[in-house]
DNA sequence: CAATCAGTTTGGAATCATTCCAAACTGATT
DNA sequence: AATCAGTTTGGAATGATTCCAAACTGATTG
């Protein structure tokens, strides 16, 4: 019952997302927040457009980037550039870096207490930090 | 008089630089690395390329490509990602790292003995460090 | 100097992720 | 049910980069 409840309430709770995110809880995007749910994940659009597909969802792959730029905007997604033309969206938007595995692409999380930046000077004049990325590149040993 | 000497020994200069990397000294290759010359400097392979238009220097797009990552691999160069598709080439091979302005894509150097990064974990089992890229993205303020 | 050949250059086609666009559609409101 | 701003979509367009096969050229050899 507890698991019926759970299925009943999960379409509900995404729109109550959509809602406080200010978007239009519509078809494609519930299904994509249910995709993105629980747990942290790094999906590219082509990967999350698969998923989308396999579970039946039919969703362009055109949308499928305007909604993950409005979720990032939103702030429920963060999107970390790792290479030239190779930028993934992450589940997890708290303070946290990356390992970057060029060989096979894959993204690990870095804790953000552990790692830490020190001695970042002032930016120029009129500029202001937005955020500080740390990537931190590996390779097969 | 100082001038005229360096004038003269700048092409045989090229031709040795070249020669110690391991790479053929052709007339392409001498005049980029000339380009490159003095100073540190954060360049696209686009901007390199009309460089050399504007110094009637022939050269295909398709040869500053193969030319940077050479000068790369050779160490002569180094490659900083900033985004999806946007890649420069730094002739600053030292340690250090960068402010990123996205408004207007201008990189700016931060000075390896300023900044410091800390806590960094261990790479994953088989893997090894290669490299940490710090980027401060900055916007207008 | 002429022949030779691996290394290099090149224009143009091909990739590939991403963006753009105009037409069709749909959630919310009246 | 009518309305309309917000959304979605297939397909074209972009833009940086890579690929390719043919032409070229630096270095070596006889
Ligand atoms: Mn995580
Ligand atoms: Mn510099
Ligand atoms: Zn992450
Ligand atoms: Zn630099």
């Amino acid at each position: 019952m507890t698991v019926s409840r759970k299925r009943k309430s999960s379409g509900e709770d995404a729109v109550r997302r959509l809602r406080a995110a200010g978007l239009r809880p519509t078809r494609q995007r519930g299904a994509l927040v249910e995709l993105l749910g629980s747990g942290h994940r790094h999906l590219s659009a082509e990967s999350l457009h698969q998923e989308a597909q396999q579970a039946g969802i039919g969703v362009s792959l055109a949308t499928i980037y305007n909604t993950l730029h409005q979720f990032t905007e939103a702030g429920l997604l963060r999107e970390v550039v790792v290479g030239a033309g190779r930028s993934y969206f992450d589940t997890n938007t708290g303070d946290h870096q990356h390992f970057y595995c060029e060989d096979d692409g894959s993204l690990i999380d870095i804790e953000g207490e552990a790692i830490a930046v020190a001695g970042v000077p002032a930016p120029p004049k009129g500029m202001a930090v937005d955020r500080v990325d740390v990537v931190v590149r590996v390779k097969r040993a």
